[in-house]
DNA sequence: GCCGTTTATGTAATGATATAACATACGAAC
DNA sequence: GTTCGTATGTTATATCATTACATAAACGGC
């Protein structure tokens, strides 16, 4: 039994679990509409459905929403109570997930400068991933 | 003459002084709709017109987008070729840009260990802003 | 001036994302 | 097995954004 089932199998209801297979199998982040059409076959019928597990999935920290793509992805897994930070490539689309304790800090600074509790971050940077940089430098 | 007015008098269109004017005096930021109904007594009729004014004012780093919020705010118009950072709060939906030499670094940092080139950023703190904060703390 | 090109604007239709409101089913506690 | 909370189903609608095409205004070359 792997880690993902565990999790799977004893915190998920069904439409949970199936939103959130559909997010892993994915290359890239999806979104809601995209995932209720890979879930019609399930059964799926609105997105409701599908924006109730994601809502859910969201709290538990399993998954993300990319803001600024109105998009959907896994949790890395890595990065616990900091907030993550993605790489978003404007030509091949790929999405990464980092973290980084200084970010941490000097957001945290940089807020208590001016009295703000921080409370959740939304962190996206856009631009050329390396592979796609390698590509247009040959 | 006012350093805004030379700007709208030597650089904006009528709609996008329109647009620029609504969000310059509203106290938090508008969506795209709201900006609308604001300016249909000036005759604007479809949000098209105010998009087109948005990605033109937005283009030339005069107003932002804020992508967890699918609202516009204008520019503090202090943070030079420096990507803006968000604090939001929840409370009272007030919303403040501001600037941080050292983060900008480690975001560069950050991205440069994975061979990714930064493009554009986006960063928005979502929390408790320091006047919500007194308001509970009393 | 006049003409052609570019840029700005107008308008209708539609696409894409997200939520409200209410009905039903299911499972655990007692 | 009844009660009650949670999960799910379903319809309708709200909200955000773009496509496609038509019209008008601004600007430069001649």
């Amino acid at each position: 039994m792997t880690k993902t089932d565990t999790v799977l199998k004893t915190k998920l209801t069904k439409n949970q679990a199936l939103v959130f297979n559909v997010l892993t199998s994915a290359a890239q982040p999806l979104g809601a509409y995209a995932i209720l059409d890979e879930l019609r076959s399930h059964g799926f019928k609105a997105p409701l459905q599908v924006y109730r597990a994601l809502d859910q999935l969201a709290g538990e920290g399993l998954v993300h929403k990319l803001e600024s793509l109105n998009a959907w992805t896994v949790c890395c897994g890595k990065h616990r109570a900091n907030p993550p930070v993605f790489a978003i490539c404007n030509d091949c689309g790929n999405v990464t997930e980092h973290f980084d304790e200084e970010l941490v800090k000097n957001l945290n600074t940089m807020s208590a400068r001016s009295g703000f509790m921080p409370d959740r971050s939304v962190i996206e940077i856009h631009g050329q991933c390396d592979d796609c940089g390698a590509d247009t430098k040959q």
